[in-house]
RNA sequence: GCCGAAGUGGCGGAACUGGCAGACGCGCCGGACUCAAAAUCCGGUUCCCUCCGGGGAGUGUGGGUUCGAUUCCCACCUUCGGCACCA
């Protein structure tokens, strides 16, 4: 019999299976049932040179999950793209030459063919890569949409800034304080960037992660960035300016303690305070070196730092003067920028007392009833809280308020190879969006990329100057890009109408797909890439573009694939990337292996100290189900050990991979089975109906192995073959264990 | 600090709903085949004791609930991840 040959045997497969189109699922017809879909996406990569293991990882499992659904009668869609714009490319071309795009195009060449090698069965019909014009033609397109409904919109945001290069920072590009190119001190300067609303949406997108089937930790994380917390926003006075100033605070029950009160060095008062102050260089000086300041540093300050104004602020509860001062401990973009400071009741606000002698009231006494509160004296402080904000509505200086920590998203970068923005700036009309049958406008080609003056297209000059749309005179582009999150908020909706020239997609044909069934990624996008595409999906909703608000039902949430752990070192060290690991064992040692490793969801330590007893299991099986396919008897396999072996394993794996999506333990029952039927031998009267068994749920994780063995039995079209039913009838055991124990002991 | 996840053999891990802890695999030990090796196959492998029948201990630590706990409850320890001067 001829040795197992897995080089052979993928080739062969991947060409049927191209030749076959697999893979393809047709657009639904009219009346399709919308209950036999099944939308399988794993998180699109960023096309760099080659595999690396978190994508075999990400890939195999999505792959798993969409062959097990096919061959469970459902119609797959399964496509792939590529997030192919961002800094990478950018980078790597400025360090080697060429253009981004060129890099970009080659590695997603071959990044492609490594894929087809790997077996994953992607729709690649629906091939999208997000430089090209045929994509982001629709991003600037839904910009436009979100800026005509307000969702998009600029705002004069502090960036750093270098003086003497004229340019815009990023905040690696700064060190202690001074410009990496020139050492020049770095200032604030406020600067118009573009934001989406995505504050707008805070509520929904709190509320709506209810319903999603979604990891825990992954709904935590969101819970935590969206950070919900009632309050009440409360006015103090402040006598010498004639102005009230609002704080927002959760403890309005601790309004009695409130012993000094501190404004952020970015609030709009300061500027004034400083006019009038008798420290006003002091205060300049340090409202100068907190905007440079990176939010970590300043969080990392060992002390607490600050300034007094020399003004006082009234309290609206005792009216106590109490001494203001800026600080950078209180953030402008949190709140209302300004805090009543409590320092008996807030550990920060007792640091900045300690550290300046400024005086500690107690008003929550261990009991937690107010004291040295007035009236509110023996209140239990939650009941306080409302009723100080009662007292305070009453009289015109507070309310309840809701403040949350999620911002708005930032998308302007002063960055190159991304999708250039549709806006003309004219000084007549400002920010004039580019007509839609303009579109797209191209990225331009130009020299050099570095991020060394303003934006990198600025010196396209003959692409910036361009006519106002609303007048036509001249005016200059837009020279920023969108950052790529933008790309990857809506390319699964693309995905389902990837050719469409005229319109961004087709209503019905996304509404039928959408929302994706199983998503799949690391879990290093909880936050971000998570938030912005749950974003998008309500906007684009009340836009009455899609008619849906969430865009993933089920997540799945892979692990890390760390290489060079604390194990590595001690093996033998040479750890082999994807490309050789196929090479060596092939795809589908590769990808069992993979997912036996340990439980996909949780991180693990790559090492190929198992691999060789992978091949060796399927070379097992390999030999096995030959010496099946010439010897075993045919027919209906009877009753018995092996038969019922196979049910059990049908009903296991049936279950772990579709309702537990625990795919290392799949396999193990898989192994189990073989095992059987390696001591059965291939002359058992239940050998054939095992051995076709094993192959058949096999499949999914090793398509290509049990596709030829499938045709070595004599059957053809595996992958489209039903997925086989346990029978209830053959799992009932004739004889069982009773387990006895006396005194909590097995006897 | 807050939020979350996890601690099981030499190793990766299994035990899904409270019911024989260690499935499956790696590694290791022994054997068969072979002139020899590779490959393959068979057996063993939590720890301690053993008169070889078996006996005892055991899932991070200490308690608790239960006939029975890796699983549930309380307290603690350790590791990892996220957020972090968010008022």
């Amino acid at each position: 019999m001829e040795r197992y040959d897995p080089k052979a045997i993928e080739a062969k497969w991947q060409g049927v299976w191209a030749d076959a189109r697999a893979s393809h699922v047709p657009d639904p017809g009219p009346g399709a049932d919308r209950s036999k879909k099944s939308y399988v996406v794993e998180m699109w990569p960023y096309p760099s040179g080659t595999l690396h293991m978190g994508h075999v990882l990400v890939y195999t499992i999505g792959d798993v999950i969409s062959r097990f659904h096919r061959r469970n009668g459902l119609a797959v869609l399964h496509p792939i793209g590529f997030d192919s714009f961002g800094l990478p490319a950018e980078n790597a071309a400025i360090r080697e030459g060429g253009h981004p795009r060129e890099i970009t195009e080659r590695n997603i060449v071959t990044i492609s063919e490594s894929m087809r090698r790997m077996g994953w069965g992607f729709d690649w019909d629906r091939l999208l890569s997000a430089h090209e014009p045929s994509y982001y033609r629709w991003d600037q397109w839904l910009f436009l949409k979100l800026f005509e409904a307000g969702l998009a919109y600029r705002k004069a945001s502090p960036v750093k800034w270098c003086p003497v290069d004229q340019a815009v920072l990023a905040n690696e590009q700064v060190h202690d304080g001074r410009c990496e190119y020139c050492g020049a001190e770095v200032v604030s300067k406020n600067l118009e960037q573009w934001f989406f609303r995505t504050t707008a949406y805070a509520d929904e997108l709190l509320d709506e992660l209810e319903g999603l089937d979604w990891p825990d930790r992954v709904k935590a994380m969101q819970r935590n960035w969206i950070g919900r917390s009632e309050g009440a926003e409360i006015l103090f006075s402040v006598d010498e300016l004639e102005t009230d100033v609002p704080v927002f605070t959760t403890r309005p029950d601790t309004l009695f303690g409130a012993t000094f009160f501190v404004l952020a060095p970015e609030h709009p008062l300061v500027d004034q305070l400083i006019e009038r102050s008798p420290n006003a260089a002091e205060l300049r000086d340090y409202v100068g070196k907190a905007a440079v300041k990176r939010g970590e540093e300043r969080a990392a300050a060992e002390e607490k730092t600050g300034v007094f104004t020399g003004f006082f602020a009234t309290n609206p509860v005792n009216e106590a003067r109490i001494p203001i001062w800026v600080a950078d401990y209180v953030l402008m973009d949190y709140g209302t920028g300004a805090i009543m400071a409590v320092p008996a009741h807030d550990e920060r606000d007792l640091a900045f007392a300690e550290r300046f002698d400024l005086p500690v009231v107690t008003v929550i006494d261990d009991d937690g009833r107010l004291v040295n509160s007035a009236q509110f004296d023996g209140r239990p402080a939650e009941e306080a809280k409302g009723a100080i904000v009662d007292w305070l509505g009453e009289r015109g200086r507070g309310k309840t308020a809701i403040s949350f920590r999620l911002r708005d998203w930032g998308f302007s970068r002063q960055r190159y190879w991304g999708c250039p923005i549709p806006i003309v700036y004219c000084d007549d009309h400002g920010a004039v969006p580019v007509p839609y049958d303009e579109l797209p406008v191209l990225l331009p080609d130009i020299e050099d990329y570095k991020p060394k003056g303003i934006a990198p297209l600025a010196s396209a000059v003959d692409w910036v100057r361009a006519p106002c749309p609303t007048c036509g005179k001249e005016g200059r582009r837009e020279v920023e890009t969108m950052d790529t999150f933008v790309d990857s908020s809506w390319y699964f909706l693309r995905y389902c109408d990837p050719h469409n020239e005229d319109a961004v997609w087709d209503r019905e044909l996304v509404d039928f797909w959408n929302p994706v069934d199983q998503y799949i990624g690391g879990v290093d996008h909880a936050t971000m890439h998570l938030i912005y595409a749950r974003f998008f999906m309500k906007a684009l909703n009340d836009l009455g573009l899609i008619g849906f608000r969430e865009p993933f039902q089920n997540l799945f949430t892979n692990g890390w694939v760390q290489l060079g752990g604390s194990k590595m070192s001690k093996s033998k060290g040479n750890v082999i990337g994807p490309e050789e690991l196929v090479e060596e064992y092939g795809a589908d040692s590769a990808r069992l292996y993979m997912l036996f490793i340990g439980p996909a969801r949780e991180d693990m330590d790559w090492t190929d100290d198992g691999i060789d007893g992978m091949q060796r299991f399927v070379r097992r099986l390999y030999r096995l189900v030959s010496e099946v396919a010439e010897r075993a008897p045919a027919g209906e396999p009877p009753a018995g050990e092996l038969t019922r072996k196979a049910h059990e394993t049908i009903a296991k794996v049936t279950d772990d991979i579709g309702r537990r999506q625990s795919f290392n333990t799949a396999i193990a029952a898989i192994m189990e089975l073989v095992n059987e039927l390696s001591k059965a031998g291939p002359e058992d009267p239940a050998a054939r109906f095992a051995a076709e068994t094993a192959v058949s749920l096999i499949q999914p994780y090793a398509p290509h192995v049990a596709e030829e063995l499938w045709q070595r039995l004599g059957h053809e079209r595996l992958w489209e073959h039903a997925w086989p039913v346990a029978d209830d009838a053959q799992l009932v055991r004739d004889t069982f264990e009773l387990v006895v124990q006396v005194n909590g002991k097995v006897r």
